[in-house]
RNA sequence: GGGCCAUUAGCUCAGCUGGCAGAGCACCUGACUUUUAAUCAGGGUGUCCCAGGUUCGAAUCCUGGAUGGCUCACCA
């Protein structure tokens, strides 16, 4: 970073003078590999059979009590924090001289007794310590932690010392994602990995990043979806695939929008989107059992009971609900328009009766959806890559799930017609001709993939972001996000 | 992109209608062998986000900019 032209201030300067004379003592400040035999939560839930016992353990040191001829501090490991207590006359003058040399951040390693102090506190009487790392910088405040969201998210790094909630969502995050891959493994799904930079980046209706090869010398996009690959497995007779994987889309930044997320998409020969409905209930309700233990998460206050079956509502009857207006008394896309003029919408003339159905659902319904929903009967013309109804071919075969409002799911039969599928194409091509630069773009190679022939599927993406922040209450997708998209600090320079 | 809000010590924050830059923790010096927000005595460590402007005088008022948050728009 700016490290050079960084004054150095005075509490940066008295962790270096500590640093030299640790030196000038022969002691090396940045230690080497160091065996613990304990995590600090394993002593303090097996005291009863630890009492006594020596134990051998490491961490940062996150507080200092000194008290003259003897000092105690804390220890902060992986899976928690225990107390140390160090005195002159266990440990001799010159490793008690050293401890004066120690700064709250510092890595040390512990070996010594497992005793109980007077007010009950596990503590770890020490024998002896060793240096592993110096820290230089001072750490947040203790009982206020970091608060400034900008440091957190653009040193999350402190944030994940000194905040436990922060460290316990990521460590969730890990397991909802490791739970989901052994689900999916078991109902013998296989993880597949598609390219992320493709000369044709479609699957789904965004613009992408573009970057540059330069021996080939063309445009490589980034990934907006796995969806157009694992399509062409289904072709090549693998039946059951996924990919969880990260997706890039060139959109602006909200609470729910990251330019980079991870989804899943789940395809499977033969199925249909009743099929995918099943897997996606089943996948997050089992996911919270085994992650969280319970059938219901709570989210800002609510309670949310994920049991399976979750409720199927057509579009047109949940937009019946919300909004008063019946698209099935609707028969044309005049009507359609002046049922939309009527309620207020500024809409283009000549929308097609499916988009303005679609922006009847987008504005009335979406975020009343708070209970698991699945929304069914998506039009056509917002569906460029589902098969359609037979009973209405104005409307697909296509659903998406919300939870507290969000989409969390989209899936579909998935189009195998490629005749159809060209068409589809070629409509979009005509909305991208007429400025809509988030249209799909044609992919010859993907219909000539199902002009192979791919049997009839269900495929379905999941937002692994948005279902994590359900299922850890969090409201911003930048907390469950390691590290999430910003500015770079300094402009220009 | 629009609107609103924030930015002051390492961290968390106060600083009124313009008048010497503040607190707690952290840090430094000293005391202290079961403390735990340890305690006691002493010490303020600062580009008040940046650049202009108004003014005798600006952390404070004005203009522009930066970054962040919320929100609207955008966004299967």
């Amino acid at each position: 970073m700016e490290q050079e032209q960084e004054q150095l201030n005075e509490l940066l300067l008295a962790r270096r003078r500590k640093l030299e004379e640790l030196r000038a003592r022969g002691v090396e400040p940045f230690g080497q590999k160091f065996e613990a035999d304990h995590y600090s939560a394993d002593i303090i839930e097996n005291y009863d059979t630890l009492e006594g016992r020596e134990v051998t353990i490491a961490g940062r040191l996150i507080s200092i009590r000194s008290h003259g001829k003897a000092a105690f501090a804390h220890l902060q490991d992986y899976r928690g924090k225990i107390q140390i207590y160090i005195r002159l006359d266990q440990v001799g003058q010159e490793k008690y001289e050293l401890f004066d040399l120690v700064d709250i951040g510092d890595f040390v390693g512990v070996t010594g007794e497992v005793f109980k102090t007077r007010k009950g506190e596990v503590t770890v009487n020490v024998k002896d310590y060793t240096y592993l790392a110096k820290s230089l910088r001072p750490l947040p405040e203790k009982w206020h932690g970091l608060k400034d969201v900008e440091l957190r998210y653009r040193q999350r790094y402190v944030d994940l010392i000194v905040n436990e909630e922060v460290r316990q969502t990521f460590i969730d995050r890990s397991r909802i994602i490791s739970t989901m891959r052994e689900l999916l493994n078991e109902w013998g799904f296989l993880e597949v990995e598609t390219p992320i930079m493709q000369t044709i980046a479609g699957g789904a209706l965004a613009r992408p990043f573009v970057t540059h090869h330069n021996a080939l010398d063309i445009k490589l996009y980034l990934r907006i979806a796995t969806e157009l690959h694992l399509k062409r497995l289904l072709v090549g007779g693998l039946d059951k695939v996924y990919e969880i994987g990260r997706i890039f889309r060139n959109e602006g930044i909200s609470t729910i929008h990251n330019p980079e997320f991870t989804s899943v998409e789940i395809y499977q020969n033969y199925a249909d989107y009743e099929d995918m409905m099943e897997i996606t209930e089943n996948l997050i309700h089992q996911i919270a059992k085994k992650v969280f233990g319970t059938d219901s998460i709570e989210f800002q206050g609510k309670v949310i009971d994920l049991t399976p079956p979750w409720p199927r509502e057509t579009m047109i009857d949940i937009v019946r609900k919300y909004s008063g207006v019946d698209f099935s008394q609707i028969p044309d896309d005049e009507t359609a328009f002046q049922a939309a003029r009527k309620a207020g919408m500024e809409l283009d003339k000549g929308l097609p009766w499916g988009e303005i159905l679609y922006k009847f659902f987008e504005m009335y319904c979406e975020e009343q959806l708070l209970e698991p929903i699945f929304v069914t009967g998506f039009p056509v013309e917002v569906s460029p890559l589902a098969k359609k109804m037979e009973s209405d071919p104005r409307l697909t075969l296509r659903f998406e799930g919300f939870i507290a409002g969000w989409e969390i799911a989209n899936a579909f039969t998935e189009l195998n017609d490629p005749i159809d599928q060209r068409e589809r194409f070629e409509q979009q091509l005509g909305k991208r001709e007429a400025g809509d630069d988030e249209a799909h773009v044609m992919d010859e190679d993907f219909i000539n993939a199902l002009e192979y022939g791919m049997p009839p599927a269900g495929g379905l993406g999941i937002g692994i972001d948005r279902m994590i922040m359900l299922l850890t209450d969090n409201i911003s997708i930048r907390d469950v996000i390691l590290f999430p998209t910003l500015k770079p600090r300094s402009h220009g320079e």
